[in-house]
This record gives structure tokens, C-alpha cells and sequence, in this order.
DNA sequence: GCGTCAAAATCAGGGTCTTCCATGGAGCGA
DNA sequence: TCGCTCCATGGAAGACCCTGATTTTGACGC
């Protein structure tokens, strides 16, 4: 169930999640949602997890910042709401969040052994966008609103890449 | 809770389900398991849906014959561990259960207000399959094994598809 | 038919998620 | 800057979904 293995970055908030985490902010304000700390927690969280992650994982990452479960699922639930995040699966079908602030969707393996989430490359994710884009389209066309989509892979990962655990070797 | 809303098909099981049925049968003799009365009503009850279900949808269906939610869930279980039945997911992240009976698969859209569910046209839906393969494959060779997928769209469909039987949206 | 053992029923429990209500604090106007 | 107004949060309780453990039933081979 991934302890709490997570690595604690020494390294303070890059300039770059502060500007990920600004834009959030705004797409937030846009929203007429307000900025809270715990809601910046939750994205700060994401912002530096850089991967798919589930509620409870969420919830134990922010435990020392001090933010109640029941808020990270509203909070969730609400940036799903206006578009902030997206949601995907684990092969057991609980749902798994992340950040979509630029529009640029990537698609996921989980193993089914580990829930370590690896990404396709981008040649492969380019394609399959393509693809599910053209899709979207048609449905839209047979009269479809507000069309969005879920693909997912799951595959049980070479042993080389599962046992030593490295955990955020794959980031954007 | 699913009101016994649930259309009793007046006619009787068709030959087409029929010969399915002892498809399905083969199948479960084939992994080992055994052919019940409640195995076979389930079965049943999917194929006469014909269309991604739900545990308690199935259940709701099954009540007058007789065949208790665990007993539901398991076979399920079962059935998916020998890969005689698909899941794909709801918007919510509500499994859904489909019969893989032909190996080919087919790839819903998911009404976002009704839950009703429809089919890709053929051709989209050969197109996607055969990027879907590519990347397995394309996985595979990265080393992973037992690999699947999961692609589902959403959508809050057109009011004039959307009117008829409107199956109860499920709410969690 | 008879025995064996997998499958089903039943009961109970864990865990996840939601609801309720009182309180706190973000945002806005004065 | 101050105070007001709601939205958001915290905390606890509980609903719901799913899974184990154990007993009972019944499918299958002889």
C-alpha cells in the first residue's frame, strides 16, 4: 500500500512549482473558489509528487501540514469540478488525482503488483492523444457535451524496474 | 438502490444467448471452475443486458432468482481473474462488468447524467483498438507482463438519446 | 447413489467515503 | 483597517461497499 516512503524533498519548492502552483491559483480564483491553505497545501502536495496519487497517499503527505481527510476529498472533488485535476484508476478501481494545468494529458502504466505509475513516451502518448482526440470529436458531433475520456495501462513491471523502489524516477 | 426499475425482458432468451451461455460455460470448465445455478444465472443476466453492468445492477436483476451479493461479487471476481469478463468503470469510478465473450472488445461512452451507456461505431472503434495494441505491444517489449487497459469516454449525451428509460443514475 | 471438495450462504467486520453541524477564515465593501 | 457574509474546514458519526471466516449446500467423479 506504498508506506510512507515518500521521499522528502530537502530541496525547497522549485521556481517552477511556484509558478504551477500560481496558475493553480488562478484557475481556482477563476473558478470563484477561494484560496485556502489547505487547498494550497493539496496542490503543493501534487506539484511536488508530479504523479498520479491516491487520496489516502495525499492525506498522509499533508498529515504534518495539518489538513482533515474529509477536506482533501472535497477539495479533490471540486478541482475535478472546474478541470484542476484529473482522474485515474488503479487496476482495483480506486481513483487516483493529478494536476492538469497545462493541457498536455499523459497517459499512465500502473503496475498491478507495486501501483507504481510509469508514462508512456511521448511518441506513443502523442499518437494515442491523437487518436482519442479524434474520437472526442465524433461524439461530440453525434451530440455529445462535455466529453472527456479515462485510458489507463496496467501491466505487471519488469522486476529491474520494481524491486529497488526508486519512486519518482519518472517525473515530467 | 436500484428500484426494481429493471426492465424484465418479456422474451424469452434467444438462441444467439443461448449458444453464448454454453460458450461461457466451456470457458469456466476450461479455468477449473465449476458450473452453478447461480454461475449460470449471472451469466445469463449479462447477457441479456448486453451492455457493461454493475454489481447491483446485476443483483437488482438476479433478486427474483435468487443469488446473494457476495455470491455476485465473487464470481465476478472469478470470472474476471479468468478473463470471461471485462470491467470498465463508471464516471464515478463505479465498476462495470461486460462479458468478453468474442475477443473483440468493444469501447463505451458513458452518459455523465444517466449512466446509460452506448457503443463506439465499428470503425472508430477498430481504429482505437488497433492503437491500444500497438502500445501493449510496445509494453510488452519494455518488459511488462499481463498487460491490459482500460479506455473508457464520457459524455452527457444528447437529450434526444438521453430521454428514453433514463435507468436511474446512480449516486454514491 | 455416495463421497469429496469447491462454491454459496450467512454473519460480521474493516475501510472508504459521505453527511451533518458548528466554527473559522477568505474575500469584499465601506 | 474593520466588520460582515458566506464559503470552506474540522470533527464525529454513520452509510455504504467490499472482504473474511465459517458453516452448509450441491456439482462432479466414481
Amino acid at each position: 500500500m506504498i508506506a510512507s516512503t515518500q521521499t522528502n524533498h530537502p530541496l525547497a519548492k522549485s521556481a517552477a512549482d511556484t509558478s504551477l502552483l500560481e496558475l493553480a491559483c488562478a484557475k481556482l480564483k477563476g473558478a470563484g473558489l477561494r484560496i485556502t491553505q489547505p487547498r494550497i497545501a493539496i496542490l503543493t502536495a501534487m506539484l511536488e509528487r508530479g504523479q498520479p496519487t491516491s487520496i489516502e497517499q495525499l492525506h498522509g503527505v499533508l498529515e504534518a501540514g495539518s489538513c482533515d481527510l474529509v477536506t482533501v476529498y472535497r477539495c479533490l472533488a471540486a478541482f475535478e469540478e472546474i478541470g484542476l485535476v484529473r482522474r485515474s484508476f488503479y487496476h482495483n478501481g480506486t481513483s487516483l488525482y493529478e494536476l492538469s494545468l497545462n493541457d498536455t494529458q499523459h497517459y499512465h502504466v500502473v503496475c498491478k503488483a507495486t501501483n507504481r505509475v510509469d508514462q508512456l513516451d511521448a511518441e506513443t502518448s502523442a499518437e494515442l492523444r491523437q487518436t482519442v482526440e479524434k474520437i472526442e470529436a465524433k461524439l461530440r458531433e453525434r451530440g455529445y457535451e462535455n466529453v472527456s475520456h479515462v485510458v489507463e495501462f496496467f501491466g505487471v513491471a519488469p522486476a529491474a524496474a520494481r524491486s529497488p523502489a526508486p519512486l519518482q524516477a519518472v517525473q515530467r
